[in-house]
RNA sequence: GCUCCCAUCGUCUAGUCUGGCCUAGGACGCCAGGUUUUCAUCCUGGUAACAGGGGUUCAAAUCCCCUUGGGAGUACCA
């Protein structure tokens, strides 16, 4: 009786995966961890004009950044492959045949508009319901209205025909699942969804029940917008008599988008100042952008630390957790049921927090990069030094050259608010009297250089906040920035007293 | 339209199943104070919610019903 887990992530290559996707493919990935199970990774490729170049690779590019790895699946293989439904040959075809024996499918010959037309007239009369079903199946072109050798004839002679599933008239179909309890479905309102496509291909319904029973899936963990079509599913494992084996469903709440209504879609994209995909991605067709959190800087901690918040928590006040944490706390029965509104500031939040829950050496070993990009070849230790002054004060390793280019190189430009406010008529002789006591100063230190800077100061009854303040312009071009004396340790005696001249020079004009 | 689902601070949520410990807790955000030459960080404090109405009960955020609001599905897409 104790099988072995196992769940299945199963998107389909139509482009990337947004965040909902992922969240999807974490909790299928969590869950399976923590039960010691297997999570396979399955792709639904049965819509040949939808599907989109690249977007596989996409797809395991971003389950990986993630470190969610699969057991089974596309990449790795495994005992029930092949896992790309496109490869699966007639498998599907041959479960098809065996529910139009047993008459529980029929197939159906309608063309498009003929089916435009059924529904357009139900909708004229207003009816209920506008769909292809036990009260109007009996009007169309299928096997139920056609003698059979009229049905053989048509598949012989190589019509296009697609099978439809036979849905009950009047019977109570339950779900039960483990994030929304019971859920009762009448079948009355169930369509005769085709199950096999005229194309030759199946469609999700049939496919996914298929390749669930025979991949030996034990759990169903999948986005809510799939509840509607559950009813279908479980009518399909009766009808293949698999009835004794149904997998355990568990149905996710939505990602919402973060203002407005609705469910966050993949067209929400940049215009609302956030990534809704792990990594970026470029449309093969329009050329279009879409931004990523990878290349905005997100650690992929932490972005999976925030998806794992959504629609989750473990019940205690706990916030921040590593992957392993995860697989130790996850439970389905701690999921909600009500959507999630996605929310940018709280993601900013936990990677400034990772951010500084790393060393500076990591930190070092990401900004050096950015660093070579400016034509920069700085020594190691020196940027060490430089990030561990900047760190707190960053989302993101790419805030660092805004708020250390200084170190770098010098300011090209004053903020000119800070000298409108700071520099006075007698500044540039108070900093000239200033070059002349740096010059002084033997050991070139942050403590040494800051007790003479005072001290004049004070001798002078000058003002802090105005002196150094406009020393400080000088040296980084603005007012704002790490400790001042620090810089002018980091910057050396020479540089710094050039940097002051310069100031002088520039700022006055 | 029809079917299904959901409903606690601005946001994510704890508490709901197993009514009382809830004058509703935490986090993000926001505001104030402290630290700082400055800005940021950081620390401290504060702001702010049980959608509405009926029941049931000694007692309801918690159970039931209705209303309202929101969402999903309704394809030869997944």
């Amino acid at each position: 009786m104790d099988q072995e887990i196992r769940v299945r992530f199963a998107p389909s290559p139509t482009g990337p995966l947004h965040i909902g996707g992922v969240r999807t493919a974490l909790f299928n990935y969590l869950f399976a961890k923590r039960a010691n199970g297997k999570f396979i990774l399955r792709i639904e490729d049965t819509d040949q004009n939808r599907y989109v170049e690249g977007a596989e690779k996409y797809i395991t590019d971003s389950l990986s950044w993630c470190g969610i790895i699969s057991d089974e699946g596309v990449e790795g293989g495994g005992p029930y492959g092949p896992y790309r439904q496109s490869e699966r040959g007639d498998i599907y075809k041959k479960f098809a045949d065996q529910l139009v024996e047993n008459g529980y499918a029929y197939h159906a010959f309608d063309s498009q508009e003929e089916l435009d037309q059924m529904r357009e007239k139900l909708k004229n009369q207003k009816s209920e319901v506008q769909q292809y079903n036990f009260l109007t199946r009996g009007e169309m072109k299928n096997a139920l209205t056609m003698d059979t050798t009229e049905v053989e004839e048509r598949i012989q002679s190589g019509q296009p025909y697609v099978i439809r599933l036979k849905t009950p008239e009047n019977e109570k179909i339950h779900l039960k699942d483990i994030v929304y309890g019971d859920i009762v479905f009448e079948s009355s309102q169930l369509d005769d969804k085709i199950l096999f496509k005229s194309d030759g291909m199946p469609t999700y319904h049939l496919a996914n029940v298929i390749d669930d029973h025979l991949m030996k899936i034990t759990h169903v963990i999948r986005g809510s917008e799939w509840i509607n079509s559950t009813p279908i599913h479980l009518l399909l494992y009766r009808f293949l008599d698999w009835d004794n084996e149904l997998p355990v469903f568990a149905h996710l709440p939505l990602i919402l988008k973060p203002s407005g209504q609705g469910k966050l879609s993949k067209r929400d994209g940049d215009q609302m100042g956030f990534p809704v995909f792990p990594l970026q991605w470029q449309n093969p067709q329009t050329g279009e952008l879409n931004p990523g959190y990878k290349e905005s800087g997100y650690f992929p901690e932490a972005f999976v630390n925030i998806l794992a918040l959504l629609g989750w928590n473990p019940g205690d006040e706990q916030e921040v957790f590593s992957m392993e944490e995860l697989i130790n706390k996850f439970s389905l029965d701690r999921i909600g049921k009500s959507g999630a509104r996605f929310d940018p500031d709280k993601a900013k939040w936990f990677n400034h927090y990772y951010l500084n829950h790393k060393t500076n050496k990591e930190l070092t070993e990401k900004y050096l990069p950015i660093l070579y990009d400016k034509g920069l070849n700085p020594d190691l230790d020196y940027v060490e030094e430089v990030v561990a002054l900047v760190r707190e004060r960053a989302n993101f390793v790419s805030d660092f050259w805004e708020q250390s280019f200084f170190f770098f190189k010098e300011p090209e430009r004053y903020d000119p608010k800070v000298i409108k406010k700071k520099w006075k008529e007698n500044t540039p002789a108070i900093l000239n009297d200033i070059i002349k006591i740096l010059e002084d100063i033997r050991t070139f230190s942050e403590e040494n250089t800051e007790k003479t800077v005072k001290t004049y100061i004070q001798d002078n009854e000058l003002s802090f906040g105005q002196v150094l303040n406009s020393l400080r312009l000088t040296l980084l071009g603005s007012g704002t920035g790490p400790s001042l004396f620090k810089i002018i340790e980091m910057l050396g005696k020479e540089e710094s007293i050039k940097r002051i001249k310069h100031g002088i020079e520039r700022i006055q004009k």
